[in-house]
RNA sequence: GGCCCCGUCGUCUAGCGGUCAGGACGUCAGGUUUUCAUCCUGAAUAUCGCGGGUUCGAUUCCCGCCGGGGUCACCA
């Protein structure tokens, strides 16, 4: 593979945004290109404007912004292969049909939809009877003057087998006479996707199909084509199928999202794609945090798995709460101002993160534990007393005790000075440790679990620690 | 149903004729912590889908079965 130019594409359809299970066969045909120097291309296969839904394009191309999966061509950057829409292509799909036809390799249709309906009722696995695939010349001349309207089929090989090498299935074989005369261009004119993908990855020079293996089964078309157009196929490569945890296709039933879902979830880009990196591929133990960068440098497609893998959400989770502690904390920042209230001032989001990063899972788990940092809990002197395990009496002894050691200090209100005084007036109290501060915890909380007691004090502040402290036997 | 593909802990996987079948996530236990989380340590969990072969020896090779998946559009 090293003496031959390595181009791969991503070629999704505008007719919904891609789930993540898409996804990452997009990240893998990233890979391969990058690991190999070539070029990663995106080419939007628009041919069916009936399914086409407004504004899929530009969240296909936003997903792969977000990922960092960047084309070196695409619709909207261009290159030297383009256009890289579909639907802007028509003219030159029609000429290499047209060929098709001229040199026998395929052939006009004229049959009615009403008698293809037919046919698939009478067999719903039946295929295309080639009921036209015999017309004489003759014949054929008479539809067209007459302006009958027609599809160009491809007349493929009856007998035999088609094998081909695939880069992650290995050999690969069917037999020609399961093959159907597939539609190559439709009644309006349009190419079908079995005839549009060829001819473009012929026309873009594209080395390496990787698409997932729902493929495969059409693939005989395509070399079939490739063979009578007397074109080079690329490398084919079907990577397998996202399944839900049911094992069954990964869909929207299973919450199958798309990479913007997860982001809006709070995922992080690198923790997605290293999860779905590791989902039917293996490095070392698939649990290293890997940048993009990285990837293409460990990538090999000889390791890409050939059985389904299973979607599981626990090994996202885990990947991105290492994330969240691996990036830098400016960095972090920034990702979590979509998931807090904008009157939070940075200083103190800031100052919380640090105390809350490594408890977090997704960026979304911020700011219901940084909550009661703005608005003071309403904290009954129950909860309170449940913590302290003593009576209400002894605990505000306690509670004046703490108040008076905190005003105590002043410029130096800090978590080791807290700590150092606190816990020497604790030892006097008749408190336990864990009595004394679990209820100065609840105290200023709300709740029994919270980042380190003398942090959260040094976050709220000398004033609002003591306001709160005070307020509950008040 | 035809054709094609796949089959190792719950999950992602290592393994490429002789291994105590290894790791990671998850789970459980313990340690650390005034709490939670992190972190550390340890444990459990796979008769390698089943049945036949081949072989001195099969998780590894072959066959059958079973199970799962894909596909059979003028959709991609």
């Amino acid at each position: 593979m090293a003496d031959t130019h390595v181009r791969t594409r991503y070629a999704p359809s505008p007719t919904g945004i891609p789930h993540i299970g898409n996804t990452r066969t997009a990240l893998y045909a990233y890979l391969l290109a990058k690991k190999y120097g070539g070029e990663f291309l995106i080419r939007l296969e628009d041919t069916d404007a009936d399914r086409e839904v407004e504004g899929a394009a530009e969240k296909i191309y936003e997903i792969n912004e977000i990922l960092g999966l960047i084309p070196d061509e695409s619709p909207t950057k261009g290159g030297s292969f383009g256009p890289y829409i579909q639907s802007q292509r028509l003219e030159i799909y029609r000429k290499y049909a047209q060929l098709l036809v001229d040199t026998g390799a395929a052939y006009y249709c004229f049959c009615s939809e009403e008698r293809l309906k037919q046919l698939h009722e009478n067999n719903q696995f039946a295929k295309y009877d080639k009921h036209c695939r015999h017309l004489t010349s003759a014949e054929i001349k008479k539809q067209i003057d007459l302006g009958a309207p027609f599809v160009i089929r491809a007349k493929m090989p009856e007998t035999g087998f088609t094998t081909w090498h695939d880069l992650v299935q290995g050999k690969l074989s069917m037999p020609n006479s399961e093959v159907d005369d597939k539609v190559l261009i439709k009644r309006n004119g349009v190419p079908v996707y079995h005839f549009a993908v060829v001819i473009d990855d012929h026309l873009m020079e594209i080395s390496h199909v990787i698409r997932g293996v729902e493929y495969i089964v059409s693939t005989p078309v395509h070399l079939y084509l490739y063979e009578t157009l007397g074109w080079e196929p690329p490398v084919m490569a079907h990577v397998p199928l996202l399944l839900g945890p049911d094992k069954s296709k990964l869909s929207k039933r299973h919450g199958a999202k798309s990479v913007l879902g997860y982001i809006e979830d709070g995922y992080l880009s690198e923790a997605i794609n290293n999860f779905l990196l590791y989902l039917g591929f293996s490095y070392k133990d698939n649990s290293d945090l890997l940048t993009l960068p990285e990837m293409v440098e460990i990538f090999d497609e000889k390791k890409i798995q050939r059985q389904n893998a299973i979607f599981d959400i626990q090994r996202l989770n885990y990947l991105n709460s290492q994330w969240i502690k691996r990036l830098p904390s400016e960095e972090l920042f920034h990702r979590l101002s979509a998931f807090i209230p904008s009157d939070w001032p940075d200083e103190k989001v800031k100052q919380i993160l640090e105390l809350v990063k490594e408890r977090m899972f997704t960026l979304r788990d911020f700011a219901p534990a940084a909550e009661y940092f703005f608005n003071a809990p309403t904290v009954s002197s129950e909860s309170v007393l449940v913590q302290s395990g003593h009576s209400e009496e002894e605990t505000k002894k306690w509670f004046n005790i703490a108040i008076s050691t905190i005003e105590r200090l002043s410029s130096t209100f800090t978590s080791e000075n807290l700590h150092h005084e606190l816990a020497a007036a604790q030892t006097t109290s008749g408190f336990s440790p864990k009595e004394a501060f679990m209820s100065l915890r609840v105290a200023i909380s709300g709740r029994s679990a919270t980042p380190p007691l003398f942090d959260c004090m040094v976050v709220l502040g000398k004033e609002e620690t003591l306001h709160r402290l005070s307020k509950v036997f008040s």
